[in-house]
DNA sequence: GGACATCCGTTACAGATGAAACTAATGCGG
DNA sequence: CCGCATTAGTTTCATCTGTAACGGATGTCC
């Protein structure tokens, strides 16, 4: 056993890659991701719920929808990651809120088709720049090249989180 | 109005950096940050829960007192984005499950040293591979400077968000 | 054109989450 | 010591989220 935990030959411990059997949570990818992409949802959430009383399901309609008028509601959860229930409260709060309108399909009952409402329409327009704002602080410290460098790797980190 | 339309002089649209009045939600920041972390987190999530019964909090919480035994709830919650409550529910499964001990504090009967038992840590013995393999497969496609510009990039985002 | 599988969207229910109230213990000022 | 503010951790309650069941509509196969 005492045989066993000799250091391996001639391979030097350099920046301590962290021994094997530890984890520190702090450097753990998944942890870091989860957390940061909590900090970042709750301070957008707090904004767009403050200023416009939108929830964040609420907002990805409605940026969908304003890129893409016309969508089913099926349509807006298979380009989301939310599911249908999601849309669907979504859709009856911004209906509601008269944001959003819902018209019948000519050719299928079932479906409705979705589309901003005028006043639906002034309050995206309202949102895009303070989104943007907030998306800017987020990279602020970053030249263009880095960024660059972050758009690869987070598309990267998607592909391979769709594997999973 | 239509003359405002006309294209800005020599300005060349060259990627077409996107309109200042729209904004595509899937090349949005926080979204896709938003997005990716909970891909992540669902997949660890389900290993975590089929192999050791464990939430995520719980994992945690877990991940925490391996490396550091001692610590006390609400040091636990210092620690993590965690709030005490998330904490409290966390240590209780742990400590029903048997994976945990919470001994008295000699100098103050409020706090409670915690501490995993001899079987919580076993099974943290057990996750901590599985967890880097997960890891890895994350990051399966990127070199070591690939790797180390995503930690940076990560960093610098954190620090960001905390500014929020 | 009628039985049956499938699809769209909503509703119902259960578990997770978070804020605030609460209990018990400590510290501190006089 | 005694009152009062503060802290540790739990409980309570309202809300959010996700899964499953559902009602109505379509389409399809014979």
């Amino acid at each position: 056993m005492s045989s066993a935990t000799t250091r391996r030959s001639s391979r030097r411990q350099e920046i301590r890659p962290e021994a094997d059997d530890q984890l520190r949570l702090e450097a753990f990818l998944p942890y870091r991701l989860a957390v940061l992409a909590n900090a970042v949802s709750r301070a957008f959430a707090r904004r767009y719920e403050d200023e416009f009383g939108l929830s964040i399901p609420e907002w990805r309609v409605m940026a969908l929808l304003a890129v893409s008028p016309g969508l089913t509601a099926t349509e807006v959860a298979e380009a989301t990651p939310m599911d249908k229930v999601a849309v669907s409260r979504a859709v009856r709060g911004l209906i509601e809120a008269g944001r959003l309108r819902a018209s019948a399909d000519k050719t299928d009952a079932r479906r409705q088709r979705l589309a901003l409402t005028p006043a639906g329409m002034a309050i995206y327009r309202r949102i895009v720049p303070l989104a943007r704002a907030l998306e800017a602080r987020l990279t602020a410290g970053m030249g263009t090249d880095e960024r660059e460098a972050l758009d690869r790797l987070l598309a990267q980190l998607e592909a391979a989180a769709r594997t999973l």
